[in-house]
DNA sequence: GGAAATCTACTCGGATACCGCGTGTCCGAGTTATGGTGG
DNA sequence: CCACCATAACTCGGACACGCGGTATCCGAGTAGATTTCC
């Protein structure tokens, strides 16, 4: 399947979500996150819990709790999200087959052990620059290019439809104010 | 786990020593290099046969076959050998998460689904750049990096452990003249 | 002694079993604001 | 009118079920060289 799972993604939207959000200034739940882009609630509540914990959002717990970037969205990379939810799992694992060569017998020599593999090499040499890439750009970037190809009510339709399902938490049914 | 399969690590390292076996001309049966790294041998041949497939190595059938690079090791790279194992599988796989939009109701607008998702074109651009490292190192380049390494007459003492196990095929029990 | 039959080991391909991990769900515990209730 | 309690909805964390895909094994079919057998 694919190196990068789906909690990355589930994660990176909602945290797309929550930079348009961050000039209101009001959290948002991960209930409403996951209602607005039709994902499994717990499993997004699971995946927020680890952003939490990279210092990447900031929990407000209660009624009226929810999540908010816990930095500027200009300092937060798109590896750093990866990192955080998938943990730093590496593209290859070598098992080191080089130690396995039957002309060795039980203990390899030291010279066939010596330093990295080469094939392991060249994988950690591919797996830097992909993360290079995705260290260059930010939630901020990736938000601005998402909010040029909307138009311009867009973005407030979202934040009203937040907070209008936030307003109603608490109040007893049928009886708001 | 990892993004690139045992296979991938178990193909690199026997088509190493059909670089090194290049010099003789004589094949090498899967057999042989399975037991000379004590990897699966039925798994192995599984994996030769996409190799052939992909026309990195050329099969020669009957008792006295096996296998020899398709064409010379400079012209094979890393992720000629990756993408014939595992296939062209992407780093990451976009579920279209924005057209998901409760806003949108069953029929997401134009605009949100123009172009590709801006998340799944970060992603893209980390597996060019790591597709380009693997597309820059060739068979030749890793299998000298190895000989470096190693003792001047370990490549002979391979090629000799080969040859001997060859020689000795087909011959009755105890008859070898 | 030479031709035919046999045997061995190889490549090739499909079917299948096993197992770990990603994905998703469920439940209980602790926390905070709101609405209702009693003094 | 104010203090207090119950409730709702939130975050947090662990446990667990499910299913897919990577890994490995097994088996049968076809092929080519070495050996044996037979004329």
């Amino acid at each position: 399947m694919a190196h990068f799972s789906a909690g990355v993604e589930y994660a990176l939207h909602c945290l797309l979500f929550l930079v348009d959000r961050e000039t209101t200034g009001r959290a948002a739940s991960t209930r409403d996150l996951a209602d607005l882009q039709q994902v499994p609630p717990e499993y997004l509540a699971k995946l927020f819990t680890r952003l939490q914990k990279a210092g990447i959002i900031t929990a407000a717990e209660g009624i009226s709790g929810g999540m908010r970037l816990a930095r500027a969205a200009t300092d937060i990379t798109i590896l750093d999200v990866v990192h955080a939810v998938d943990g730093t799992k590496s593209l290859f694992q070598c098992r080191e087959i080089r130690r396995n060569c039957a002309l060795f017998g039980a203990h390899p020599p030291a010279w066939s052990v010596a330093g990295p593999c080469s094939i392991h090499a060249v994988m950690l040499d591919a797996q830097a620059r992909m993360e290079a890439a995705l260290a260059a750009s930010t939630l901020l970037d990736v938000a601005q290019r998402v909010g040029a190809k909307a138009p311009p009510q867009f973005q407030s339709d979202v934040i009203k439809w937040l907070d209008n399902r936030a307003t109603r938490r608490g109040k007893r049914e049928g009886r708001m104010k």
